[in-house]
DNA sequence: ATTGCGGTTTTTGCCC
DNA sequence: GGGCAAAAACCGCAAT
């Protein structure tokens, strides 16, 4: 009945596993990572700095960069404005 | 995490139909406000201004006022740090 | 110098301002109404409702019935799919 | 002067830039892997699969079967409530 | 016309 | 439980 193999429902069972156990492994990986960041935190805790403050100076380093590039969009968005 | 109040099932229907229709309310009247601020942005270009320009410098304003208070708050942090 | 008062760079200047402050001023009322919103749910939370079931109440109230159904249908689809 | 090279205002320089340096190399990492698993639902999508319920498959996979089970009963209770 | 895409907003999950 | 970072949904636009 099966057109090809392992057709449920007309869904193409196999690619649908390999999709989701793919995204599942990337996740775990993701995960990871965030536990080393925790670590790191917890080090810097430890050797004394206060994590509120460290969040906050990531925050605006983060922010300063996304500010830059933003700009740096908005000069381009201005020349093609202007055909330049 | 069982609801507490009685009636249908255990639900105090009355309580929950006032907390959905406030809140659908109040989306109402939001999304009217996103109507209004469509308006001036068709308005805008209309008048011959690049809608994705302006998204941008709106954009960058809210950065920058955003990056302002974040500051403020870092400088609050330090100061809280030092005991000053 | 120019036909027209405040004419910079081609662009005017004025009329830019105008859209950008009243923009700005819509979205501060929406941003209000988010808050009052937010106020609400924290209200239900404090009544015993689960908030994250209500929104789901409110989604489902939003949503075109046909579409629902058709998305059930799908999701039942792949799990088979996956046996899960 | 110092004991220590660097010793700014009490704070230990160099160990806070490492702190920093190494959460944003993590950081980075992490957001590479977002991308790879958003080239992986792109490529769902090409496949001809549903991404929206393909999420909801993930995250019934990730979910506790109780958790599940107690959210389903609360959905349906709410809706008796409002005659939904 | 329709369909993908970018960006905005909303929701969820996480850590403190 | 409350605030913050990440994920997900939503929406208008553009390009074909």
């Amino acid at each position: 009945m099966a057109a090809k193999p392992k057709d449920v429902g007309g869904i193409a069972a196999d690619r649908l596993r390999s999709i989701v156990e793919r995204i599942e492994r990337l996740e775990e990986e993701k995960k990871a990572l965030a536990g080393d960041i925790r670590d790191i935190f917890q080090e810097a805790k430890s050797a004394g700095f206060d994590t509120k403050v460290l969040r906050q100076v990531l925050r605006l380093r983060r922010m300063d960069q996304a500010a830059l590039q933003e700009q740096d969009t908005l000069l381009d968005l201005y020349r093609r404005a202007l055909e330049v």
